[in-house]
DNA sequence: ATTTGGTTCTTGATATATCAGATTTCAGAT
DNA sequence: ATCTGAAATCTGATATATCAAGAACCAAAT
């Protein structure tokens, strides 16, 4: 009895619920620096804004005070928290949890995992000849995700997930230099080395130092000059 | 006009309001294992128990998710996620994290920060010779914050708070033992000395094996052999 | 015995009303 | 002009009612 119609995929914003949905919306707003550090966030203004109760809003507004994003102080009013320096920070939380995932991989890792980052690195080869940047930025989600489910740390893994800051937009522009596209190639291929080694202490450095070149490049796009030296 | 009379402190659940208070209760209940793995926490039921409407409740539910230790499905439920695996993960994350910060703190470190430390090192010894525990509990604290100050990481500071998992209780259950606060001891000194010599790779290398040792030896005496070697 | 379809019940999601703390405003006293 | 404090106002905190999705159960059909 199977169909053969191919169904579409529902409208996406039908997958989440209010509050999910506003959550994204408003931690988008927040990281890309359309709401901006001390900017306040009325609960009944916003809710009637988008058209929805405050009951999904404060939950969403919750959600991301537990990420750092938001404080809210009773009775006076949530306000944003997010900064250049706190961009900084994350980013630091990004190379610590990455790194520690990096070193569980290569202390777990198995062929099947091996595998598929050497054919992912294959592939980042081809888009690189013909600068395809989407494809580019696809695969390195994928690899670093193989690298993800090779420590097998879920926990770490949704962690690291929470540190990101970027958007793909800001991706594009940053892979649009080519120096940009090799350098992060020679670093995925150093980290594969690493891990396949099993050497944990090189596998950490290396990813630590790549995600921190490729954090500071990234703030100092977004945040400019606002980004204190460290 | 400055009153003699001194005034005592407020009712430390006044300092909270419903939703943090709640939020704390339910994350030691499951911290401590009171609350297990899979457990329903019916959101009626649970507030009702509480004394509560639902509002304050799901408000806390929302954090304990943003933190990964409730997973809530639509109209299905909130159940308990936090098991001796993501214990160890915990464990993993608090090393990760702060490990970076020590890593911060020896490229930041000022002299006042130095004197602090050392002059915590030396309140440890004296509590070490008459075996005051929880004085050394408190002073394990100390030393710690002194190093997340003198990193300047604030962001960090707070996503490693939230990776804790300890209780008095066990804290104390471990400190009982005279090697145990033996090597804690002998490892805060050399966490010390790899910050004050500034350096970056030392400090790290050696907090995360502290963070490392202390947790295992925590999961183990919480979870016992439900935990999976690694 | 298995399947189908509807009814009922449970439960989180959402909306709305009310409560109470904090800020602001402004008249009245000094 | 400055200070005081009470009233008005703003705002998050809390309580309650309602909605709708999913699960459980049961009876009728096969």
């Amino acid at each position: 009895m199977n169909e053969q119609v191919p169904l579409s995929p529902v409208d996406p914003w039908m997958l989440k619920n209010l509050r999910e949905h506003v959550h994204g919306l408003v931690r988008k707003a927040i990281i890309s620096g359309r709401l901006k550090a001390g900017e306040k966030l009325n609960e009944r203004r916003l809710a009637t804004e988008l058209g929805i109760s405050t009951t999904p809003l404060k939950e969403a507004l919750r959600q991301l005070e537990a990420e750092g994003l938001v404080r809210t102080e009773a009775r006076r009013g949530s306000y944003v928290t997010f900064n250049a320096r706190q961009a900084e920070e994350m980013t630091l939380a990004r190379a610590a949890l990455e790194s520690m995932i990096a070193r569980q991989a290569a202390k777990h890792i198995e062929k099947s995992h091996v595998l598929r980052l050497s054919e992912t690195l294959e592939q980042m080869k081809s888009a690189l000849l013909v600068a395809d940047l989407n494809e580019l930025i696809a695969l390195n989600e994928k690899f670093h995700d193989a690298i993800h489910e090779a420590s097998g740390c879920q926990y770490l893994r949704r962690l690291q997930s929470n540190q990101r800051m970027y958007n793909h937009e800001t991706r594009l522009l940053v892979l649009a230099e080519a120096h940009e596209r090799e350098r992060s190639f020679r670093e995925h291929t150093a980290i594969f080395e690493a891990i396949n080694l099993r050497d944990q202490d090189l596998a950490e450095k290396r990813m630590r130092e790549h995600v921190m070149t490729a954090g500071e490049e990234h703030v100092r796009r977004v945040f400019g000059s606002q980004a204190l030296g460290d």
